[in-house]
DNA sequence: TGGGTGACAACGC
DNA sequence: AGCGTTGCCACCC
């Protein structure tokens, strides 16, 4: 990645999830450059939407999803992170117990739920 | 300069 | 798992 600025690299970053696996915020930001900047990311995330851009992977530390439960976008994510056989039950994606020790922290198994 | 707000995170219980 | 607190950062008014 050159040198883009912040925004793009995060931009970047979202889009360098693989389908059916998700990342938390703050992992989003420490790859983007930008380590303690997980608000930013959302931020980018509020005011950029573009077609191509994966956001329905990026959820909260503890795999939560962000948005208010039963909002238009918590519906849309659930229905989209499903949509690529991600396990989402009560707005939080279900980690596998195949991968090790991952106390409620998605970091550990950040990239391959399930 | 000061105060309030978020698609957040880490901790403690 | 849930909840409250504190720390953070980039804006905004």
């Amino acid at each position: 990645m050159a040198d883009l600025s912040p925004a793009e690299r995060i931009l970047a970053a979202i889009r360098a999830i693989p389908p059916g696996q998700v990342a938390g915020y703050g992992h989003v930001a420490r790859r983007a450059g930008l380590p303690g900047r997980a608000r930013m990311v959302a931020r980018v995330l509020r005011e950029h939407s573009a077609p191509d851009l994966p956001w329905h992977r990026v959820l909260r530390s503890d795999g939560k999803i962000a948005f208010p439960p039963n909002s238009k976008g918590y519906r849309e994510q659930t229905q989209r992170l499903r949509a690529e056989g991600v396990d989402v039950r009560a707005g939080r994606v279900r980690i596998a117990a195949s991968v090790p020790d991952l106390d409620g922290n998605l970091d550990a198994a950040l990239w391959r739920p399930r």
